[in-house]
DNA sequence: CATGATGTCTACATCGTTGCAGAGCCCTAC
DNA sequence: GTAGGGCTCTGCAACGATGTAGACATCATG
């Protein structure tokens, strides 16, 4: 199973040791002869180095680790790619993990068995680990969180402006004319800051507007799930005084939120006008297609990316850095008549 | 940054590497007292075991890789998730790596220089590297193949029965008494194997009704994405005799078949019905709902998982494992008049 | 009291690689 | 002639952990 050590390419080309080495990474000056004697061997015991012995001597591994809450949550999927991408172009690999959203799978994460050590760097993105608990249980490596929660400053930080973004979407909406905009997905309880930054570009927009908000028509979902926008839709749509239109707080929700209205017989956007956040690819080929709040998922991800190698390689400046990524509505057909 | 070592708490709690080691291990017998003793000092410094150099001494990782063509196609996502889920069962985690389909970046992955050995094993999920390929380049790690290709027993390999798969798909179609059904998603090239199969199925499919394939109903397309779907259907429209009916290799095909056929006025399924392959969430609230055949995905993780760990523990039986998994067809809308 | 079994703990070698210091050797220059 | 400077190449130590063997007490046994 085990392939051939360096000793062994050594033995063979009756070499030392460092000489394999230095002709493996063309370090030292080998003269030509030698090093052609050497790459014989080398190729022809099909020598590959063990990256766990070099990682050890180099204290480095070259792999970061991204942790999200779910894979197959199209966002974060997309979010991955994006990760890997700007990874690769600095010479590094990522090791995804999902955590479920399971509290006790993120502690562990940091725990004291964890494989974290492994790992140039975390970047995390918490769906329900407190911001305190990251700070007592933070390890030793260099974390950027991404796109969750407020730390006010202790850890590094990626996200879009979630209050101005939610005011965006509901502008957007109220300016179209809607009376009843509804929302939903807030999350009113410890972990939900996201949903509630959302929640609060929500009032927001209509206290600019000198709006009244219908507490009626906010709310709340356990998660941002297709099947629970679908059934917050059809508690909304059972309202006495249905919504005229809806932000969901990502497009999943919006997604779902939109199948019910279609299988009720409600038109998009003639009678209830959509609008999702995330810009997912789903979102565009939908019927109809989704308006929605993009968050540049290429620059998050390419700006987390750098943040995490600059604290790697302590060339970051100091303090944590507060990062605040563009976002910009984009109108499709569920909110254009 | 580095933290402590076995060496920093012995030399504190006046003990031996070793005995360190024992107590955070809880291998040899230690005493009470000196195990309190060690263990007070190992939570003072809030000692972590070096991963790296634990897998070193060990000659195993405890990590595997799969790699995916592109983690943002939500079957690669879904199947992803299962994958990270059947290894952490067995105490694995899981590096992902997407290829963007790029056969140099396939290569890349097993030569030289790639990071292959610092995994116990790989999931490989090829879009373009050849078995040939394979086999020369192979190095020491255990591979298990997923889902694509034909690999006549040179690895171990997971999939479904496409031939199969495509012909229960087509026989549905043309059973709802459709009778100019169409393919999109042929790759009659020498990567396109999977393609081919279910293009297989679907010509088998009419033969064994005594029809004929009409070739002008069989678009080929270069990946399985949803805008692609789009295209083909919209040349499908453009034909003096359009189908009655469409098989898409994938569901993103379809979902992007559907978006044309719903832009273009045309009623599914009254007038097109519409299949795809992967059962992705997606195809559950799309307008209309997705009938699709669906590979058992969880299966599909769990049995690659397995085959794989028992070739890295050795405990395999002799020879490449050719494991067919079951797949279903699941009617919804988008056939269900 | 000698013997051996048992229970704790330690020293050393080792995993495969790279950093560092220096050993030879050849050549030039004074 | 020999000192000095480049080239090549080598040996040793180290990264931080674990496997192995054995040292050293303690205790029961004959």
């Amino acid at each position: 199973m085990a392939g051939p050590t360096l000793r062994d390419v050594a033995r063979r080309a009756n070499v030392s040791i460092r000489t394999v080495s230095n002709v493996v990474n063309g370090y030292a000056p080998v003269s030509d002869e030698l090093r052609s004697r050497v790459q014989a061997v080398l190729d022809e015991l099909e020598y590959r180095p063990n990256l766990i012995a070099r990682n050890l001597r180099q204290g480095r591994t070259g792999m970061i680790a991204l942790v999200v809450p779910e894979l197959d949550v199209p966002y974060f999927a997309e979010l991955a790619r994006e990760v890997i991408t700007a990874a690769r172009a600095h010479g590094y690999v990522v090791m995804i993990d999902q955590t479920d959203g399971d509290a006790e799978h993120e502690r562990a994460l940091l725990g004291r068995d964890s494989r974290a050590t492994m790992f140039d760097g975390l970047l995390l993105s918490p769906l329900t680990i407190s911001a305190k608990e990251l700070r007592e249980r933070g390890n030793r490596v260099p974390i950027v969180l991404l796109g969750e929660h407020i730390y006010n400053g202790s850890f590094h930080h990626v996200a879009m402006d979630n209050v101005a973004a939610a005011h965006d979407a509901t502008a957007h909406l109220l300016g179209l004319g809607r009376t009843r905009v509804a929302a939903i997905g807030d999350q009113p309880y410890a972990t939900g800051e996201t949903a509630q930054l959302r929640t609060i570009g929500y009032r927001q927009a209509h206290a600019r507007r000198g709006l009244p908000v219908a507490e009626e028509l906010v709310v709340p979902t356990a998660r941002f799930h297709r099947r629970l926008g679908a059934e917050a839709m059809d508690r909304l749509l059972a309202l006495p005084e249905p919504p005229d239109a809806v932000f969901c707080y990502n497009d999943l929700l919006a997604l779902g939120a939109i199948r019910a209205l279609t299988r009720a017989g409600v038109r998009v956007p003639e009678d209830v006008a959509v609008v999702g956040v995330d810009d997912i690819e789903e979102g565009l080929y939908s019927t109809p297609s989704l308006t929605t709040v993009a968050p540049d998922k290429s620059v998050i991800a390419r700006t987390a990316v750098d943040t995490l190698l600059s604290a790697i390689n302590g060339t970051a400046s100091s303090g944590a850095a507060e990062i605040v990524v563009p976002h910009r509505l984009i109108v499709r057909e569920s909110t254009a008549g």
